[in-house]
DNA sequence: CCTCCACAGGAAGCGCAGGAGT
DNA sequence: ACTCCTGCGCTTCCTGTGGAGG
């Protein structure tokens, strides 16, 4: 009666899961939490920056140190330290932060009209008998007024005689540290951390330590997972994408009835994950966003006139496509006849420029300055992605038949 | 050398939604 | 009901800039 699977517990495959025992990652926990524990003591904690490449762990060692942390403060009554996860990608002002972290302890401030005096004042109330706050800011180059933010969180500790705010901070650009100012960069960095790749071995040991929980015994071909690990640690070392791809290896021995995930089933999961997973943001784009994305797209497929004009000076390499770069002004005119065909009012080309370089962000595109060669001064656009595929996918997504 | 191109990106301000105070 | 305030997304305006062209 019940369909057959090799799954067992399938959300232990999921990135999101977080496992009782994080493998090669208790050196970072354990320096986490020496740095943290004195708001256990009601001593303000240092702030501290967590840094790595996506798929390190850093999100992970967090989430589990805050179960942790929530359990240790549950029996003990009366808590001294609080703690709050924030993913900046979606709360991505100094605004909203304030707003997201109040509403868990006040209902009424989720609600907008307030203004950021409100939220200010209500954090104070909140610290104010000796309580410890501790923020985690995921994705933490996400926030664009991120200076203030720290301004106004350090300048809490000056006005509080007990408790107080402190902040963890992820990301994985080391580069972000460059864009603060001086001050908030001072306060921010007490404490600096480096989440490293993991290598082929420890994923391949992660791999198979999740696949006995995610799967039914004897279902996983030892050397599937060794394949996955190598395909893995080529590429980036990123432990998300490991089990992806044999997460997705797993369906397609599912769908296919096997109850064996062989060498073969990474290899075709490989392909499928890479559309899966840029699908996965560009579905969860603003509308004007993945207009923006259309319109690159499609112009890749089509081909830029002017770097076609380009390559003609240089003599062809192969015979196999350069990358492709479009012009920041073609691109945006094909922008304006996409919104135009859909029905949708075009936004300013100053809005344009915001709206490329936060997909640079995702990245999903890369641009560079023109440089030599080039009359004016403007911007190359090259699209991260195969072009046809990102256009298929925001075809379905935008109801689109375009040729 | 100057001028023009094709933009980059900062500043100011606008309309809107949704509070609070009166 | 009204006025005032706030943040946000956006437009308009403006000045700056690196290289090509004459």
């Amino acid at each position: 009666m019940s369909k057959r699977t090799i799954f067992r517990n399938p959300s232990v495959l999921s990135p999101h899961y977080v496992p009782k025992d994080l493998p090669f990652r208790d050196h970072q926990i354990n320096q986490i939490v020496s740095v943290l524990s004195p708001a256990l003591r009601s001593q303000k904690p240092r702030n501290i920056i967590l840094y790595g490449k996506t798929g390190t762990g850093k999100t992970c060692c967090m989430k589990r140190i805050m179960e942790d942390f929530e359990n240790s403060t549950k029996g003990s009554g009366d808590t001294k330290a609080l703690i709050q996860y924030v993913n900046c990608r979606i709360y991505n002002s100094r605004y909203r932060i304030l707003q997201k972290i109040l509403k868990n302890y006040c209902p009424e401030a989720d609600k907008s009209g307030f203004g950021l005096p409100f939220f200010y004042e209500k954090l104070l109330e909140l610290v104010s008998d000796g309580k410890q706050m501790i923020i985690v800011l995921d994705e933490i180059d996400m926030i664009k007024d991120l200076d203030e933010l720290v301004y106004t969180l350090t300048r809490s500790n000056d006005e509080l005689s007990y408790g107080g705010v402190s902040i963890v901070g992820i990301s994985n650009k080391l580069s972000f540290k460059d864009t603060l100012d001086p001050r908030s960069k001072s306060s921010l960095y007490e404490t600096e951390m480096v989440f490293p790749p993991y290598t082929a071995e420890q994923i391949q040991r992660i791999l198979s330590e999740r696949s006995k929980e995610g799967f039914a015994p004897e279902s996983v071909d030892s050397s599937a997972i060794n394949l996955a690990a190598a395909i893995t640690s080529q590429e980036t070392g990123d432990a998300r994408y490991a089990l992806k791809l044999i997460n997705k290896a797993g369906e397609i021995a599912d769908f296919e009835k096997r109850n064996k995930i062989t060498d073969r089933d990474v290899e075709s999961a490989r392909k499928r994950v890479e559309i899966d997973l840029t699908k996965e943001t560009i579905v969860t784009l603003p509308e004007m966003h993945q207009l923006t994305l259309y319109s690159i797209a499609s112009l890749a497929v089509k081909g830029s006139k002017y770097s076609r004009l380009s390559l003609e000076n240089n003599s062809e390499q192969n015979g196999y496509s350069a990358p492709c770069y479009l012009f920041s002004g073609e691109a945006y005119e094909e922008y304006e006849r996409v919104c135009n065909k859909v029905g949708k009012r075009a936004r300013s080309l100053r809005w344009y420029k915001e709206y490329l370089s936060e997909l640079e962000v995702l990245g999903l595109i890369a641009t560079k300055p023109s440089g030599k060669g080039i009359r004016g001064q403007t911007t190359l656009i090259q699209i991260g992605q195969n072009a046809k595929d990102i256009q298929t996918v925001l075809d379905s997504v935008l109801f689109l038949k375009v040729n």
